[in-house]
Order: C-alpha cells, then sequence, then structure tokens
DNA sequence: CTCCGTGCAAAAGGTTTGCACTGGT
DNA sequence: ACCAGTGCAAACCTTTTGCACGGAG
C-alpha cells in the first residue's frame, strides 16, 4: 500500500479509536502499519516480526489481540486459507482470489467484472447479504513451472 | 446425503482405491461414511466422534491421515472457514457459500446461475484456473432475529 | 509373506487465558 | 488517578510425527 494511503488509514484508525473511546496505543499504531505495510496476505506470525522491527520488546499476544481488535473495528479483514495460520489483510475493498491448490499461495485478483456480479436471491430465505468475493481454485505460475520440468 | 447416494460414493472410493493399488479398510470406509452422512461441514473433532460410533478404539491420527488421503484422492474436499479447525465436505460438485460473520455459521448455497459465472482473464497472467467458488459474507436468520429483539 | 495402515504417545505449531504491572486519556 | 492495555508464562486446541504392532492384499 502506498505511503499517502497508509496515512489516511491512520488517521481513520485514530477516528475509530476515539468514536469507540479505546486508547490509541504505540503497539495499535505499529500493528496496523505493518498489516498495511505487506501487499500480501500476512500471518500473525509475520506481523509479529515486522512489528518488532519497530517496538522490539512486543509480545506476541498482544499482537494477537490488537489484530482481534482491528478485525472487530473493521479495520482490517481476518482471512481464511489453507493451512493452519490465520492471515490478515489490510484491502477492505471488494476483491477476489486465486488459490494454488500445489502451494497455498493466495493471490488477490481485482476485476470490475466480477465486483459487478448480480447477487442470487438468498434475502427470502433471511440470509442478508453485504458483501461477496469469488475463490479461484487452480495451479499458478510457479508450481506448473515446476510440474512442466 | 441420502443412502443410494452415499452408496454409491462408497462404490466409486472402492474403485478408487484398487486403482491406487492401496487397501480398502475399515476405517477408511467409517471415515467416508461419517462424511458423507453429514450436510453440514463437520470438524476432524466431530468425524472423530462420529466415526468412535462404529469403531469406539479409532484413534484421532488415523481419522486424521484418512482424511488426508479422502482429500488427496479427491473423494471429499478441505474447507477453510472461520476458526482453527479445518472442515470437510462430501459434496464434490460445484457449489457457493454464505458465511454469517456473527457466528461463523456457513450454508451451502446452490445455484446454476453462479456456476455460469463468466471466468475473467487470468490464464494469461499463467494461472490455471480449474474451478470457482462465490463467498457471500452477512448475516444469518437466527443472528438477524437475535440482533432485533 | 510383505508392506502399508493403525494406534499410542509425544511433539509441534498456533492461539487464548490468568494475573500483575504499565501507560494512555 | 483510573481503567484499559500490555507482557509473561502457562494452558489449550488442533494437527503432525516417530515407532512398534497388526491386518489387508
Amino acid at each position: 500500500m502506498r505511503p499517502h494511503e497508509i496515512a489516511e488509514r491512520l488517521r481513520e484508525f485514530e477516528r475509530v479509536c476515539r468514536r469507540r473511546g479505546v486508547p490509541l496505543t504505540v503497539q495499535r499504531r505499529a500493528v496496523l502499519e505493518s498489516v498495511l505495510e505487506r501487499d500480501d496476505h500476512p500471518t500473525a506470525d509475520q506481523i509479529i516480526e515486522a512489528v518488532k522491527q519497530r517496538i522490539p520488546g512486543v509480545s506476541r499476544t498482544t499482537v494477537y489481540r490488537v489484530l482481534d481488535m482491528l478485525v472487530e473495528a473493521g479495520v482490517i479483514r481476518r482471512l481464511h486459507h489453507p493451512g493452519p495460520a490465520a492471515r490478515f489483510d489490510g484491502k477492505t475493498r471488494r476483491h477476489h482470489h486465486m488459490i494454488c491448490k500445489k502451494c497455498n499461495k493466495v493471490i488477490d485478483l481485482e476485476s470490475a467484472k466480477l465486483d459487478r456480479l448480480s447477487l442470487p436471491d438468498v434475502e427470502s430465505e433471511g440470509f442478508e447479504i453485504d458483501d461477496f468475493s469469488v475463490h479461484f481454485t487452480g495451479i499458478c505460475v510457479e508450481c506448473r513451472q515446476a510440474k512442466a520440468q
């Protein structure tokens, strides 16, 4: 994410904290920055490493708690990928995913056409849809090349 | 899943085993039946409980290993839902999901219209798509009613 | 008869919790 | 000054691994 966009998101987070009446600590700032700086989908562990660059003595527990808080506040998203570890995504705009069956890598996919997908009529069943995303499964370039050899 | 459909799938699995030259053990049969009998998306733990109804002394390890083997053979699917535990699905046909943001429940959604979604042009980037599914997020009936009160 | 599959126990992640202390507002 | 946030350690839950035994082909 570009620096000015990160700054914008941090200001937005400042407002969220004030509205909720919760303190804006250095840890919270550092965790959010660490998530926003990456364009992939880091695990909690990867974020902890990044936060340690800023706050060497930071505790794993705190990072886990801050991540939960950020997800709860809608500032970042929690993703559910293949593999045991949860992943996080600072991108809150609608987007889609390509998931490689071989290496489990997840690649973001922006597509205005997919974004305009017409929703099925499930509202009648009582389910209230507020967003969607399309997951494609297949084989990524790297794995395809590896297989070819 | 209906009994005759389960029987059909078990016969199919028998063929898969023979083709692969691997033994069709009672454990493998029991695990597959336990997955097919449920229409939701059970965790490994729920499957272990179900298998214990048939084979009381069955080991967790074995169930985990059989589940891996079934996924690998393409007989069942591994799903990645909210929450720490992996989930399994005996349904291998294309289908879609509605995920409740409140209770994390995942509901299957069949839609011929969604099945015909035209794929974006990502093949040019080297990603080879073999399937897709649409994930809707929102609030389920139960949670909406609970909130209204 | 030969392996592969199984069961047990222990280890290996990833995440959560209890409690005393520290730091924002 | 107050109360929520933090750090530490230990617990917890899910899954994987090493090894000896037993059953399927």
